[in-house]
DNA sequence: TCTGGGGTCCTAGGACCC
DNA sequence: TCTGGGGTCCTAGGACCC
């Protein structure tokens, strides 16, 4: 934290504020937003994903016939699925394919970002409106630091589920705890359309017996890590010896293993950021031969190119670094990247850049994806102001 | 049943500079 | 000629999240 961070100019006299943060987690969000639209789907398995190939054919008067997941062909993945379909054993990011055994006759709908993106805007300001510090963690999740807020965390949690339903007719869980780790916990507690409340001296009781993988940030490999240790409970986890833990995950990760397991976490909650980086990519319905496929290829480059020039362009960013990705048919992946003198949002730049990466990849497999990435941003008003500066 | 697309953060080695 | 240590930037890869 740098020494002109506005917490450290408060006096020392003054006692801060007890934390109290709130994570707000839309219930099934994208499978909810469908829900609004096509009502009479409600109660049924019904999973998103999958191209436009899957959109509803209107036969006027509110009769619609669906596509069904057997029907599917593909490669994708489920986005999201209603709460009846995970009953079926049908989860986000299992492939379609897969999902299709298992529930053949659930409903398929294409995703419609934009719709979630209106939905996500009017949750996020309904909230704004009582609880202005907000940390926009993704399209239907938020922290809110209800530090300052008047009231019990029951009676917050309630109001800000009554302003989301309000504001969409959708349903949210709300965990509410002294740290964000222990919030994000508590928001999956009780769900759907639940809330949890844990404070610090109840981290034993209720947080220790639950699954190491509960942890965000624990995930499959450390998950199978810990479990050939002997670890698969948060308790268990607590328990161990830190400087083991250090030596089988590193000094920083192993640190923040054995802090998580006592719910130690001291992350404010960001309520402003820039982005770190844009980036487009597409895996292709087969996987393409650089030789006989390279027209194909060169088009599909140039796509994403100018939708990543379009975007840095909107939203007013310059990039310094460009990178590519490609990922083969073993699904083993690769990246380069490549530092420019002056920063660009340029689609010829782009493509330039991206041709000297791609120079740098040997090719003897067939390509299932490509990838354009924009880092290292900066702002374009920004760097005219630096431009001008220069001339004196 | 082979595994989307958009991100963030961390690690680690080498270059380069002091 | 071999011996440093620290700091930062660049690049590649990987874990993780939604």
């Amino acid at each position: 934290m740098g020494h002109d961070d506005a917490t450290a100019v408060q006096p020392a006299d003054v006692p801060a504020l007890p934390r109290r943060i709130a994570h707000l987690d839309m219930d099934a969000f994208y499978a909810s937003v469908e829900l609004l639209r096509y009502p009479q789907l409600r109660g049924q398995a019904v999973v998103i994903g999958g191209g436009s190939a899957s959109r509803p054919q209107d036969h006027g008067n509110g009769v619609f016939t669906y596509a069904r997941l057997k029907d599917y062909v593909g490669r994708g993945v489920v986005t999201t699925s209603t709460y009846e379909a995970r009953a079926l054993g049908v989860f986000s990011a299992m492939g379609m394919m897969k999902a299709a055994k298992l529930a053949p006759d659930a409903i398929l709908l294409p995703a419609d970002f934009d719709s979630y993106r209106h939905y996500s805007a009017l949750f996020k300001n309904a909230v704004r409106e009582i609880a202005p510090d907000i940390e926009n963690r993704s399209i239907d999740e938020i922290y809110i630091d209800i530090a300052s807020m008047p009231g019990d965390s029951m009676s917050i949690a309630t109001r800000l589920k009554d302003v989301v339903f309000q504001a969409t007719g959708l349903t949210c869980s709300i965990g509410i705890s002294s740290t964000k780790l222990v919030a994000k916990m508590c928001s999956e507690m009780n769900k759907p359309n639940g809330i949890a409340i844990i404070r610090d001296d109840e981290i034993e009781e209720r947080i220790w017996p639950l699954a190491v993988s509960k942890i965000n940030g624990i995930g499959p490999k450390a998950t199978q890590k810990l479990a050939a240790l002997g670890i698969t409970t948060i308790a268990q986890l607590a328990h161990f010896d830190p400087f083991v833990l250090q030596e089988n995950f590193g000094k920083q990760y192993g640190a923040w293993l054995h802090r998580s397991a006592h719910g130690l976490d001291d992350r404010p909650v960001v309520t402003k950021a820039e982005p770190k980086s844009i980036s487009r990519e597409t895996t292709f319905g087969r996987d393409l031969d650089v030789k006989i496929d390279r027209p194909v290829l060169t088009n599909y480059l140039l796509d994403l190119c100018k939708s990543l020039a379009d975007h840095l362009d909107r939203k007013g960013y310059l990039s310094y670094t460009i990178g590519i990705k490609l990922r083969f048919a073993d699904f083993h992946t690769v990246t380069r990247d490549i530092t420019l003198q002056r920063p660009s949002a340029g689609f010829e730049d782009i493509v330039s850049a991206a041709r000297e990466c791609l120079r740098r990849v040997p090719i003897n497999s067939r390509i299932r994806l490509l990838g354009i990435k924009a880092s290292n941003l900066t702002r374009e008003a920004d760097n005219i102001q630096v431009e001008q500066g220069t001339l004196f």
